[in-house]
DNA sequence: AATGAATGAGAGTTCATTCAT
DNA sequence: CATGAATGAACTCTCATTCAT
């Protein structure tokens, strides 16, 4: 048990490193040798824990996306209403993005480049079904508009992503009631009338 | 002249094979080997139109972020009206990002990765100042929310950045209709009451 | 420790291959793949060992210069009168400028030429010391002339550097008489009187 | 003419340009573009005047060295005794050491390198010839020592470029008492008896 | 399980040289 | 005679990966 923890600290610490190194450098200009020291572990330990680089970082994308969709639907339970159950989550993910931003960075990075291999994007996007069925639910009851589940996420969620990176570029500051108008907006944008 | 005109081609050769070959591999993965290859020059060549990768990239991202506020804003005037004219800068956009996805794809890659360096960011950031007008002569007319520019960029243009990733995965495909629903939805997101 | 010892044969032969291939070709064509080679590592080794081409050849050049220092003084202690200790000294070098030619010409090449870096020059003069002490000893008993060391030094010494060069060249060689002629010189331009 | 005179300016240039550069870099990093560049031509134009780099460094060791000789010897006549006509070389030959001091380096890192080859350094040895006559002379009449050139030129001679480096490097500056001693020093080595 | 040393392959970049003009 | 543009070859250096210990 002692030397499982150890092996479980060592992995999260890889990984914990992968995450900041390749958001402050590029997943290019990330060395392997780099997350090693900054892992404090030597290089070919990478190797008894992952395949290799490319499996590093799918690892780390699947690692970062479960921590984010657990966080989103932590406080969630469909016996909400399609209202409530949808601003639980909104404020959920929105927390996420906005406090957890190296985690949210990260994903953001890994969604608009081609480093992550197809399977393991696959793989992310799975976990995100309970929002899915929630718009569906809403859709069948009237409440939100009948739409793509694609043009709902474009407007409803992918917008705190850009607000997350800006924030992070020291760009502006999202207060409070910024991110209640934030909130307001995207249920605007997809419910039905 | 004709040397000149050569020059420009060859630039714009190198600048084309570096988008084509980002988009699809990453920055790195993208050796300027292939890039030289796919330009039909020799490597050594680019170091006549560049200072380095680096300089490489940075230059090419200034170039396509050119062409998409070009692009955006050839048939607004400022003296359309305000919604009329978020209309039509709005459908620019959207025919940029949907049908010229491979160099809306590299400004994706670029904006959410620190390939590109700050002041070229910066350069590319100015281009966009006749949307941030429109804007703050709508606030001071009533007719569009009193938020930060920010916030309205991020509900009603960044969506459309989201739906051509999509849309290159081959995840699904906007027709018309859709197209006017996500119109609806952006100007929603941002019309005053 | 077996491994210190695998370590430190890597660094000897990767100076020692430094040595020969700068003093046949020259700093310039000497590729790092070519002293790889002959001191039979991979060329990413001598990155291990140093930090990049021109640490090596400081490295070498300080390398070299504490040998040369050290052999000329190796026999000499400061009891012995200011004669006999030049003589001691005197001998030494010629005997290693005369038969460790290689290390000599190498020394040569590196004081007649900008490849080695300021510091690293500093460094390798330091070692000098005890001739210099000697020199002041023998101006104070009136037995040296009162002139600059550097006089004393281009006229007692540097004048074996010029015959090292022309017999490795093959132009002539030094015999015993010889060099006894030219130890005559040598203290009759700086003995006093 | 005037087209002739147009000519040899850039040769001239040329040459000068490849000795201030060398001297300051050596002859590695010191490339035919930054060459050119002095020299206010274009790359292309120093292969109308010399065959190529190799052709270039030694056709300027070659115009340096006769020079240099051409100095030594300007005041000087056969007519002139033995040690009259030694001491009128020596001074010039210090003069052109201590004064054109960017040519002496020049010739100073080539005598000390393998960047000349052979034929180019026998034509620069060549000139010396009126020296070595006279110390023929002199050894003939019993007043200069009866040993090799090499050595009385080791002695004699070499002494001067030491100075000159040490000079050049700012470790000391020589004036004309120093002058003097260094000249009794020479004189000294070499007389006979 | 863990490592430090080692490396082959390949990266970005430079440069001596050529050639169409 | 002179050139700027172009380049193949070669350079220094890095890095993902392996392996003896």
């Amino acid at each position: 048990m002692a030397q499982l923890q150890k092996s479980i600290d060592k992995r999260n610490a890889l990984i914990k490193a992968t995450i900041e190194l390749v958001n402050n450098n590029g997943f290019h200009a990330t060395p392997m040798s780099k997350i090693a020291k900054m892992a404090n572990v030597s290089p070919a330990t990478i190797y008894l824990y992952f395949e290799n680089k490319q499996d590093l970082v799918n690892k780390t994308y699947i690692d970062v996306k479960t921590q984010y969709t657990h966080y989103a639907f932590d406080t969630y339970t469909d016996t909400m209403s399609v209202e409530q159950g949808f601003e639980v989550i909104w404020k959920r993910i929105a927390d996420f993005k906005l406090n957890e931003s190296e985690n949210a960075m990260f994903l953001a990075q890994c969604d608009n480049t081609p480093i992550i291999d197809e399977p393991s994007l696959q793989e992310g996007i799975k976990h995100l079904q309970p929002l899915l069925d929630l718009w569906e639910r809403g859709k069948q009851e009237g409440l939100i508009k009948d739409m793509s589940n694609y043009l709902l996420y474009a407007y409803a969620i992918n917008p705190l992503s850009f607000l997350m990176m800006a924030q992070k570029r020291g760009a502006f500051q999202l207060d409070r009631t910024q991110i209640e108008d934030a909130y307001q907006s995207a249920w605007n944008s997809i419910k039905s009338k």
